[in-house]
DNA sequence: GGAAAGCGTAACCTACTGGTTACGCGTCAG
DNA sequence: CTGACGCGTAACCAGTAGGTTACGCTTTCC
């Protein structure tokens, strides 16, 4: 499921649907790709579940899932604000290894450098 | 960023991040592929902001960063919880299409199959 | 100083993804 | 009934993602 939203144009159409119901082919108008694209764009999130379709006459509504998307946020949950706990074990564990390396050699100063900030 | 979330494995990486910080190597030995193909992962990650790492001494830590985390929610946010704008909106253009409908076919029921559950 | 440890990168191959065009099927309009 | 509309599917193709093995660089240990 959570390879649906990897797609740029999935994500957009979600934020599409997220005003209004829209037809297949009013979401299809606004993308410069292809009807087909769309469709099976539209199937993926069709079979993530984040997307529900109804059928009325010869039209095809798409319509967001709510379920899906909170089971996403659940699993997202954990990651926000993380408890604090991981970061005194960070700490603690870092002075082990300092130590360790430490007991040995003793004139090289303890140095990291930060990556990717 | 939102591809980087998209791959079973990297998920796996990140719930892992969450205890403790770990080395590449410590993360590389709990799966069953090899290490180059953790070490990309690892980059995926790293290139997505989800994940700081820093070099201590021979050895590489890896720590989730909250701010993509964040962002990530941020996006995901307004898709819980519907407002309920929208499911009035809903009804309001159903309503419009099937009276222009029935305007002329006085005999047809109005039929919908849902799909998808 | 030299061997080993710890990681990343390069080159390569296969499998999947996402795009296209051509087509088929059901529904509405006249 | 027949033509147009709306939409999905099939077949095909190029680009990317993710796996592997081989290799190189930096840091530690003795």
């Amino acid at each position: 499921m959570a390879g649906a939203i990897a797609d740029p144009v999935r994500r957009e159409i979600l934020v599409m649907l997220r005003d209004r119901r829209l037809s297949a082919g009013e979401i299809a108008e606004r993308f410069d790709i292809s009807r087909p694209a769309v469709s099976r764009h539209l199937r993926v999130l069709r079979n993530s579940g984040l997307v529900r379709d109804e059928l009325v006459g010869r039209r095809r509504l798409y319509a967001l899932d709510a379920g899906a998307f909170a089971e996403l946020a659940e699993w997202l949950a954990p990651f926000v604000q993380p408890s604090g706990w991981e970061r005194r074990l960070d700490a603690l564990e870092t002075e082990i290894y300092r130590t360790r390396r430490e007991h040995r050699a003793r004139g090289a100063a303890g140095q990291a450098k930060e990556n990717t900030a």
